[in-house]
RNA sequence: GGGCGAUUAGCUCAGAGGUAGAGCACUACCUUGACACGGUAGGGGUCACUGGUUCGAUUCCAGUAUCGCCCA
């Protein structure tokens, strides 16, 4: 074995054999457990950022625990199409080569796009078969697939013959980037500073009784005017109460409108006065509705003025902002023009502002869907982990408008529609009588029952949302529509859902709506809801802020094992966002390094291991004779036992980040520094061996075994390469055998021992303040220097005596004494250094060897802290409310405290005066 | 405007009603037969601020400030 750990060529050699052994292919029909997680399907946009990483690595940490655990876990994966963000994509390319999808015609745009999705798709396979993700790539699932497909057909057609989606004429999201609508969580607002413009509309009868010629509105989107329908004011504002019903003539357009009163205005903001439009504006569509009034649409789709917009025809929408106003200024109709902030809608995918359009559309309906979520979630389904998201999945369901589904894009499940276009010359008008169905076939039978045989029909252009089909898929991925499949009956409804928040109303609402409506149940019993991984600016990685690190740059330095440890090790019980440091000039991250050392430091572990193994074979050492251990081997397999206790019950319930730490604690600390340490004076002995020291050896070995054993196990979870590799070294297993699918190690937990471990930690306080002592006194760390311990707890004094010999090699004590004060020699002495450490007096024989100076700096320091703990603890005590309101334990620790501080102070200064 | 989260060592973050911990970074020493991707020892914090509850608050409560997010 090599002296430090090459993660490249081992992780991908085991990615292989896994995949050969088909490891992560379970069958369907297995009578044991079921776990099972759709992965959340990464969209085919091009590549995987830190955030995939981030999600896969606590997905594949959670699967792979279960899997130790003897269930039938199936770890399903696949991707997402991305209706517009592949479009985008793809119209930008085209854009490049000056043609647009138009010219291209549909059906060579589509295949340009699956020519795209098996590109990225690809891409995107080959970077999670890196992270190590234990998958079962024979069920890998495509939104677009299909059997996917025919799902998605099959629930519109279910909805829709439900009523729970219809078509109808909306105030929708207009995306003028996209050419499409979008739905409301596609819109993002800005606060952006934009300007109020106050202009005058005259009254159209002339001045009325107060002189009042006209009335002066204020707005953040002058070219709207050219749509307004009305002013409206607040029904108690007494400065307009007198034009309620009076009429104003829209400039540039002449219409005559009316000022109407409603509730809705703001009498104080702006000047009270609010125009309008109602086809642009959904408050003002709102009011529209209310107040009867007209509907008129003065921009083209594309964001251009129509022929409603009179001379501004043709203008884009914000070129006709400034015509609009350079023109009201011509006719000193602007009065005032004043900086303004405001929030501007803008599409997420097209980054321009959205334009409010009515245009006639596809809808679901929400609340009947929503309302049984609701009723689930008051039995506790799903479960949120943490808690704290459920509300905001709660709050979200309540109040819940209904969905925009149908996009005017190409990319996608075309909307099962046909439309009777007989009448209409082909072409589909919003009136266009259509049937809904799953094929066209079955489209035109029912449509000729209705309307003759004579007819001709035609599906919708349009495609639904991606979300639409996203929402089906914990169950169209396991077979549903079937409902006699096998995966069905075996994997739904899944185990747990692993996502970031971020998508808790896009995906895991959509989810949870969707199955209540198909499969009468919640997807999944769980929701463990992470958070995003930050730059080191705090900022979320993200592809348009171009600020994301690709895995596999980190990957290729430090090993995919490194990158999931410390990923899943930042995480903290609440949930929270992670940061991931990296050096951008460097390409390094300081975090993935920590945890490619631990790598390596399990790796040399083994490697110790191995070394003192020799030839003996794994089975030939595998029981252990509790007779024959040391209290060394007692304590660490009570560690180990607690530890395992521990780590299943955090991995078993969202504690990985708290795993993790507990893992790479017990290893370094507890195994590595000490209990290795500890080992390597009995393992080293190899001349004069009696008997008993072969034994003794023995035990050391199959201790060190099973406990590697063990951890390595419990640690495969997080970095399931490095594991493998060591656990094939430690038990020369054969590649059929994996790690993977072995038993998470049963816990005997007769070994557990609290004293036990008590007095081990007494004795390592007790080591350090010797190695201390001697740093104090500058001792060089090859120098041996006779060592007493002095103390009056007699289980310690044997604890210290039992490990005499220990202590010595890890002290470099030339020869150590335990005594009692009582009978010891306790004259003090220039000749010995001192210290005290609980109940524990240590000294160091270093007759001459001791610069008295530092070591009187030294005394007066120890010495100044034990006062001020002294006075601290003698305060409290003395406080008559302490003593008798304080727990008696947290009384008598404060008194042994003190009686500690005590002993030291008066160490000290005995000490400082045999010096003077 | 409503809601949620954060504020602890130089940095990234844990923590818990009994005077604070880790990793990295830093300092000194050490190339000892697992590991310098290492070892040993060490320095470093008014736990954002103000009140309250309590014998005791960094921890619980209320408010303030700053930052971030979500919804309108």
């Amino acid at each position: 074995m090599p002296k430090t750990y090459d993660p490249s060529g081992t992780e991908i050699r085991w990615q292989q054999v896994w995949e050969k052994n088909g490891a992560f292919h379970p069958k369907a029909d297995s009578s044991s457990d079921s776990f099972s997680v759709v992965i959340p399907p990464p969209n085919v946009t091009g590549s995987l950022h830190m955030g995939h990483a981030f999600n896969t690595a606590l997905i594949d940490t959670i699967v792979r625990f279960q899997r130790l655990q003897g269930k039938n876990v199936l770890c399903l994966p696949g991707t997402d199409h991305a209706s517009i963000a592949v479009q985008t994509i793809l119209e930008k390319q085209l854009k490049e080569e000056g043609l647009s999808r138009d010219e291209l015609g549909r059906k060579a745009f589509l295949e340009r796009a699956w020519a795209w999705k098996t590109e990225s798709g690809g891409r995107i396979v080959d970077q999670l078969k890196r992270m190590g993700y234990s998958v079962d790539w024979a069920r890998e699932r495509f939104t677009l697939d299909d059997a996917l497909s025919k799902s998605v057909t099959e629930a519109f057609v279910r909805l829709h013959n439900q009523g729970l989606i219809y078509r109808g004429e909306y105030l929708v999201n207009w995306c003028p980037a996209s050419g499409s609508a979008v739905s409301d969580l596609e819109v993002e607002t800005k606060e952006i500073d934009g300007y109020l413009w106050h202009f005058r509309y005259p009254l159209t009868n002339g001045p009325c009784d107060d002189g009042t010629t006209h009335l002066e509105v204020a707005t953040t989107r002058p070219e709207t005017m050219l749509g307004d329908v009305a002013v409206a004011v607040n029904p108690l504002d007494k400065r307009y109460s007198n034009l309620v019903g009076q009429y104003l003539t829209l400039p540039f357009v002449g219409r005559e409108i009316p000022v109407i009163a409603d509730d809705h205005v703001d009498p104080s903001f702006g000047t009270g006065c609010v125009k309008v439009t109602p086809a642009h504006d959904p408050n003002d569509f709102a009011i529209g509705k209310r107040h009867n009034l007209p509907q008129i649409t003065v921009m083209n789709k594309d964001g251009t003025m129509n022929n409603c917009a009179g001379r501004f025809e043709g203008l884009d929408r914000f070129e006709a902002r400034k015509a609009v106003v350079e023109a009201l200024k011509e006719e000193c109709l602007l009065v005032k023009v004043e900086p303004h902030r405001h929030s501007v809608p803008f599409s997420e995918r097209g980054k321009v502002p959205v334009e409010p359009l009515i245009s006639t559309q596809w809808f679901v309906r929400m609340e009947p869907m929503a309302a049984r979520c609701r009723s689930h979630l008051a039995k506790g389904e799903p479960r949120f982990i943490p808690g704290r998201w459920e509300k905001v999945y709660l709050d979200w369901l309540t109040d819940i408008r209904d969905w925009c589904i149908s996009r005017q894009l190409w990319w996608g499940h075309r909307i099962p529609a046909w439309f009777v276009v007989s009448e209409t010359n082909g072409e589909i008008k919003d009136k266009t009588p259509y049937i809904v169905a799953s094929s066209e076939d079955e489209a035109f039978v029912q449509a000729s029952q209705k309307f003759g045989d004579s007819i001709q029909i035609k599906q919708d252009e349009d495609v639904l949302d991606t979300w639409f089909s996203s929402g089906l898929w914990p169950f169209s991925t396991l077979g549903w529509p079937d409902e006699t499949h096998a995966d069905l009956n075996t994997w739904y409804p899944t185990s747990t859902l692993i996502t970031g928040f971020d998508i808790i109303f896009f995906w895991v609402a959509r989810m949870t709506m969707m199955a209540g409506a198909f499969t009468g149940e919640m997807p999944f019993s769980d929701v463990y809801i992470h958070g995003l991984v930050r730059d080191e600016q705090n900022r979320k990685m993200s592809k348009s802020l171009g600020n994301g690190i690709d895995p596999l740059l980190l990957i290729d330095r430090y090993g995919t094992d490194a990158l999931r440890f410390a990923l899943v090790r930042e995480v903290a019980g609440a949930g929270q966002d992670i940061r991931l440091d990296y050096d951008r000039k460097k390409g390094t991250s300081a975090t993935v390094e920590a945890a490619r050392n631990f790598a390596n430091k399990l790796w040399n572990a083994t490697r110790f291991a191995l070394i003192n193994f020799g030839n003996e074979s794994f089975e030939e050492g595998n029981e252990i004779e509790p007779s024959n251990l040391q209290l060394a081997d007692q304590w660490i397999l009570s560690r180990l036992a607690r530890v395992n206790l521990q780590t299943s019950s955090r991995y078993s319930n969202y504690g990985l980040g708290e795993a993790a730490k507990g893992l790479y604690e017990f290893a370094w600390n507890d195994f590595c520094d000490w209990y290795l340490e500890l080992s390597k004076r009995r393992l080293s002995q190899n001349d004069n061996l009696e008997e008993s020291v072969l034994i003794d050896q023995k035990t050391a070995r199959k201790v060190l075994r099973k406990v590697l054993n063990d951890l390595l196990v419990m640690m495969h979870p997080l970095m399931p390469h490095l594991t493998e590799e060591l656990w094939h070294a430690l038990t020369g297993a054969s590649e059929n055998q994996l790690i993977a699918l072995e038993k998470w190690p049963e816990v005997d937990k007769a070994f557990i021992d609290d004293d036990l471990e008590s007095s081990f930690s007494e004795l390592f306080a007790s080591i350090r303040l010797v190695r201390n002592l001697r740093a104090v006194a500058g001792l060089k760390p090859s120098q041996e220097i006779p060592v007493r311990f002095i103390t009056e707890k007699k289980e310690l004094a044997e604890t210290l005596q039992k490990a005499k010999v220990d202590i010595q090699t890890l002290t470099r004590a030339s020869d150590l004494d335990v005594l009692d004060p009582k009978t010891a020699d306790l004259k003090p002495s220039v000749k010995a250094l001192a210290g005290v450490s609980g109940e524990l007096e240590v000294l160091l024989l270093i007759e001459g060897l001791v610069d008295l100076d530092d070591l009187r700096v030294r005394l007066a320091k120890d010495l100044d802290k034990a006062e001020k703990e002294i006075q601290g603890l003698s305060r409290r005590l003395a406080n008559p409310n302490f003593s008798t309101k304080a727990p008696s334990e947290i009384v008598s620790e404060c008194r042994a405290k003190l009686a500690d501080w005590e002993a030291q102070a008066s160490l000290a200064k005995n000490r400082l005066s045999n010096l003077s």
